[in-house]
DNA sequence: CCGATTTGTCAATTCAGTGGACTTATCCGG
DNA sequence: CCGGATAAGTCCACTGAATTGACAAATCGG
């Protein structure tokens, strides 16, 4: 986004190009820029706000509203009295129901759909829990796809904007296979592939991403009006996944795989790891680690363990007080690394923030270079229930607001 | 760079918004695509054939090119005759001699002065070998700015596009004070305040940055014709920094504080280090580390670690080993963290590569989650000579590089 | 009801890139 | 030595998007 021309194309093995910019670029730009302003204003704003919030004229955002407007993207709310001198301003919201992004997601103990509009609403939601460890992919891919076959006939001609799926595991540059899902024990799926031909969607393209990845984006929108657009998402699991985001946006890697914080080393003399490595994160902050040094079965909810833990049960506090400090240490390494001051904990690590954080702050005062010069806050997600699951459709929603020419071309030639 | 408008403007505290793009944003974008072109091409281009690699028309670069012409930004090399049909190409140039791009440098032991011109040559270079640990900042300063005065009559009314001082250390986003320096035994200093006060440059603008950062940053110039554009780069120093190179461009982090590596857990029960931690990777792979490790003086130069390594000397060659594996355990954590497929080994590791190798290759295949799934390279870096120094100069002929309308309104000015 | 004020629109202007035609300059085959 | 083929660079009319300043619309306050 704000590449003028579009993204920037990163040709094969090729040094990185910037497109060309013509008249038709500059109308792109500023049609998601003045998209953008309305869907992130934390009021409805009017024509006149936004063309001073963008430094555009009102000419100009007048004639970009209304190609939205006409587009089905954007609507005009009744005009709003407020008791000041001038005319009103008519204000502008993001058209809800006029499209259909649609997240999936399989995990390790459900199967989710969401379908959101374009402002972001909830549209049809199914989640199905389950247990999917070690199961076989095309089994998963038609259950979800049998999901997913009521929920599409009750969005009744909706258009589809894009699908996108949260898997817990590396995949492939954003569609290409999952390389590896090491508690579904999958590896090397073409999880698109077989969505795209069970669900019957036609061309509509299916992305595939990280589920820790999608979390943090839920994670960013749910910040959006806050202070707080640069940070390290972590993601406890069974596994423990982690994101980097730097004002909204995902840092993937070069190969979309980046945040994988599990496998921190915390000490070379420790247990083995499911990676075959040794003193992984995983096995001090893990949800296994973390329930089994607490003494309770790994299928107890987590839940259990913050009850044994506010009522003083020592290998409970133990437990997590070991959690904190290993995810302390793990965390240092990221934040001296990528440099950013916040770290939002999701997952199960939400409701177990306050036992977690003693250590976590202990090791990061320890250990971060700069930590007398700059706070660090380290906080429990705002985003709840799936997030995941929301992401992944968000990232649908964020790829229409970023470029809203490209929708409306795509649009009118059906 | 490539933002329409100009950079994206991160508004303290607000969310990060979007430059409004007018005619004029297309012409910077364009001039700024041509002169990119120009400079990167791994040779001379032709107006046509840059409006082939861009997309432009012939038209449009040639009144582009004419522009960057007219500001001595770019130059017409004599027509080369190709011995092939059609009228021959003017082959342009990015025009040397035309301004002065400086780079400073304060480091544990020497202080550098290094002027590029816009095409990359070296116009001036003054080193000064000393020992500069616990060091007071207004002397030190001094001697920088006396090493400057004789190059600056030198340079003989050249204009100056910036200065950029490379500094070992901690530097408040790129102009702010250096924070913390933990071998010159510096902090809090307002280095670009005293250099001010002492270089007479008027309002030219000086910019700090991280050593290893503006090293990366040379490296990433070095290998701009090769396929690697994105890159960890490791910097051995008596500290061990680091650089996230992206698409050719530094990831500074929030506070540009990124790429710290050097106090990465090893070893929770391991030595202490000098910031306080335990187990810090630069207790086992930095420079006093390396030639403790091998029975040497901690005075030697690192080549005589490498002479005694290929004497086959014990001590030396657990030293190394020791030091491979702990680079390895550090650089998979980043690795899994930031998702690069290239480590760069810079500073005094980059002739020790072959003993340190196989420590870190050992680590990476253990540790990285993907190494199944695409290859992970470590070279030794291109850079050589004080490649911070080249990359302070080099931040300063990018900037011109990036926004060429920038400089040449600047320019029309005086 | 009238002036002040603010929103939203209209018309004329500016400016950058495009597309097609044209000029310039070379190579090559007869 | 000349003319056709070929490619580079330029000229010119056109298009499309944003700007500017003026104007219409809609409200508030006295």
């Amino acid at each position: 986004m704000a590449e003028l021309g579009g993204a920037a194309t990163t040709a094969a093995a090729g040094r990185p190009r910037v497109n060309p910019a013509r008249q038709a670029s500059l109308r792109e730009h500023n049609l998601g820029m003045v998209l953008a302003e309305i869907a992130h204003s934390p009021n409805p704003p009017s024509r006149a706000d936004i063309a001073q919030l963008t430094g555009l004229t009102r000419t100009t955002v007048s004639a970009l509203a209304d190609q939205l407007i006409a587009a089905g993207l954007a609507a005009e709310l009744p005009i709003v009295y407020s008791r000041k001198a001038g005319r009103p301003a008519a204000p502008l919201v993001i058209a809800g129901s006029t499209l259909a992004a649609v997240g999936l997601e399989v995990n390790v103990d459900y199967l989710g759909v969401r379908v959101l509009d374009l402002a972001g609403d909830v549209l049809a939601e199914l989640v199905t829990e389950g247990n999917y460890r070690q199961t076989r992919p095309t089994v998963v891919v038609g259950e979800l796809a049998a999901m997913w076959s009521p929920i599409a006939d009750s969005l009744a001609g909706l258009p589809i904007a894009g699908v996108c799926v949260a898997l817990p595991g590396l995949v492939h540059n954003g569609t290409g296979p999952l390389r590896l899902a090491p508690n579904l024990h999958w590896q090397d799926v073409d999880v698109a592939a077989l969505l795209q031909a069970r669900m019957q969607l036609g061309d509509i393209p299916i992305a595939l991403a990280n589920e820790a990845n999608l979390a943090a984006q839920a994670e960013a929108a749910a910040l959006r009006h806050s202070d707080i657009h640069s940070f390290f998402y972590v993601s406890g699991e069974i596994g423990i996944g982690g994101a980097i985001v730097r004002s909204g946006e995902i840092a993937a890697g070069s190969h979309g795989w980046s945040g994988e914080i599990g496998h921190t080393l915390i000490d070379p003399g420790g247990p083995v790891c499911g990676c075959g490595a040794t003193g992984c994160l995983e096995q001090y902050a893990g949800k296994d680690a973390l329930l089994r040094g607490a003494g309770l079965e790994l299928i107890r909810p987590v839940g259990e363990l913050a009850v044994l833990a506010a009522a003083g049960s020592g290998s409970a506090l133990e437990s997590l007080d070991r959690a904190g400090s290993a995810l302390g240490m793990a965390l240092a390494n990221a934040i001296n690394l990528i440099d950013v001051d916040t770290v939002v904990l999701g997952g199960i690590y939400a409701p177990l923030i306050d036992y977690l954080l003693p250590g976590i702050v202990e090791q990061l005062r320890a250990r971060v270079l700069w930590q007398a010069w700059a706070p660090i806050w380290v906080q429990a997600a705002q985003a709840q229930g799936h997030a995941a699951l929301t992401g992944a459709a968000l990232k649908v929603v964020g790829r229409v607001l970023a470029d809203p020419s490209g929708w409306i071309s795509h649009q009118s030639l059906r």
